[in-house]
DNA sequence: TCACATCTCGGAAGCGCTCCCATCTCGCTC
DNA sequence: GAGCGAGATGGGAGCGCTTCCGAGATGTGA
């Protein structure tokens, strides 16, 4: 067996509760003791036992994030995020993916009970309201592009409507007036408030909106391909798509550049979520930053803000997204620089 | 506090070792009192605490993780794959990244120490034989991508010489007699073995090898650019180039089209890594798979193997490499089809 | 010199669990 | 009917740590 906090005392002479008050300084020591202990764990090799000292202090200082995938862009940006923060605080990360069922959650849930202080949870498909119930109650959680309804939960998101409203203005503010959209996964809440805040744009330009405008997609590439063609194959065709991801932007682009139409030149494209891609597609893509890093630090930041102090209340909280624009609507691309790679 | 196994003891009428029995089906229980139990567990709303089961076990079910960065598309589609495997081995994973330093990594290892069963390092910057003696010993390591030599610990990476071989083979198959290369981070191990590689092939084609065709890059897509426009100024220039990893090939090929040259028309690249985004890169990027999920899947497999079984030896597995034929490189695109997204 | 505060430290309980050991009860065999 | 093995269960120590409580030792002021 390793080392213990009891074979450093002895091997210093001292008790294990003057060891520990030497490593966790929460009582005075007397220098030249407090010396010795530190040599001799150090020539000991002593580390402490976290799970020992979670056990006893019933803080792990550990955070769980469930999420429900990891492919693609956009997850490992909030982990990236997730990531940063928890090592600016000092926490550990406990990652576990493909939660699609109440039942998968659950187990996932129990094989961390006891082992985390907080949870991040994202799970698009399911409804807060149905799984909340199986969260443990002594350990605050807060969802990420969540529902707010329905649940006393904590709840971090964009403001995907002001989102979309941004980009349908964007492209409106082009002088186009033949605008469609293709719409995400309509079983995620993140879809209906991008497609009101493209309404809410229309209707603000007293443009029509034509329901043949607006076709269903679901966040993936080969949607955003299918997508741009059914808008084409309207009369007359919408000049400018705001696509509800990046995804479905990039696959609307070269279905509609194998097509023989030009982007921007015959139909601009705005995306959504400024995936780290997005700059570096051709044409570079004129999107929305769905500040997907800043979701996972302050995500993080909430959770502290529990664990920590005494607030101890929901907390329902927005992010204001913001417009990057680049080549693929045809404004002038004035980037914001970013770092390569 | 939350309902313990004393709780559901006592509520059961039975004793805590009882009610250990029943859910860890340890030894025989009368299935009268095991449905009893049960019912009030679940009642009660009991979950065990996996913190307290560790300490009693020595053995968390958790593997630490342990990366360089979280950036790219790289290590998340090693996550990906760590994860996947590690869901089905029923174990977690604890996360980390940024370990540039010997000391980074010490204080990472040591929030961590008691937590893992298993530990998975990916430190491209750090020579082994320099941090070795700050692994925990109790703890079985894999590295991944590292050098082999001057420590006793398991390595896990693929045949980068071989890759760099069947990139620069499949060039010279295409007809390409003047062959450039943009070599790597020349800090890490992957940079000189896919150089061997590519100079192997050269070597085996009787081609000659031209020091002003090798330049240097440094994995990102910037040094792609550059090396490209370094290579197209060489008298006479390349008519081929393998870029060592995909972020340098599609930084290169966006370089030789803003300089009005035609790839794979004037000039043919071929990449390494096969990130998810080579295929709909436009050309379709030609570049070796480098098997980054499976490193994943296998990294938990053998950690799964040393702390299951009683294999406690060292292993050294290279997993091979294959080429992915796409556009870029000129040759009939036979795509191998992989899922949207 | 004595009363008392201050500093330093050890003993031991307790965190929630597992598991060895002991006890008790049956049911069976000869 | 005595003896015995197997099955069911409880008691309690122990995993490595923290922390409360209290005991010595030392210093201070009147």
């Amino acid at each position: 067996m390793a080392v213990t906090i009891r074979t450093v005392a002895e091997e210093a002479g001292v008790s294990p509760a003057t060891v520990s008050r030497v490593f966790n300084d929460t009582a005075p020591v007397d220098p030249d003791t407090r010396e010795d202990i530190l040599e001799t764990a150090d020539r000991l090799g002593y580390v402490p036992n976290a799970t020992a000292r979670s056990l006893s202090l019933d803080r792990t200082h550990t955070f769980g994030v469930l999420l429900p995938f990891l492919t693609g862009e956009y997850f490992p940006e909030v982990i990236r995020g997730l990531d940063q923060a928890a090592r600016d605080h000092n926490r550990l990360l406990m990652l576990s993916s493909s939660h699609h069922s109440p039942e998968d959650l659950r187990r996932a849930l129990g094989s961390m009970n006891g082992r985390i202080d907080g949870l991040v949870l994202m799970l698009p498909q399911l409804d807060p309201a149905a799984y909340r119930d199986h969260l443990p109650a002594d350990v605050p959680a807060v969802l990420l592009n969540a529902e707010t309804e329905g649940h006393d939960l904590s709840v971090l998101s964009i403001d995907n409507r002001e989102g979309g409203r941004l980009a349908t203005r964007h492209l409106v503010d082009q002088g186009h007036e033949r605008i469609g959209i293709i719409t995400g996964d309509p079983a995620t809440q993140e879809t209906h408030e991008r497609l009101a805040g493209y309404r809410a744009a229309l209707r603000n330009a007293n443009l029509p909106t034509r329901e043949d405008w607006v076709v269903e997609g679901d966040f993936h590439r080969a949607s955003g391909e299918a997508g741009a063609r059914t808008l084409l194959a309207t009369s007359p065709p919408p000049t400018a798509v705001f696509a509800s991801n990046d995804y479905m932007a990039m696959g609307a682009i070269r279905a509609l550049q194998a097509d023989g139409h030009a982007v921007p030149g015959d139909v601009a494209v705005v995306g959504f979520d400024d995936l780290p891609n997005a700059e570096h597609f051709s044409p570079a893509l004129t999107t929305i930053d769905a500040r997907m890093v800043d979701l996972g630090t302050e995500a993080i930041a909430l959770l502290m803000e529990r664990t920590e102090g005494e607030a101890c209340s929901r907390r329902v909280r927005r992010l204001a997204p913001s417009l990057r624009v680049r080549s693929s609507c045809g404004a002038a691309p004035c980037d914001q620089i970013r770092p390569t790679r």
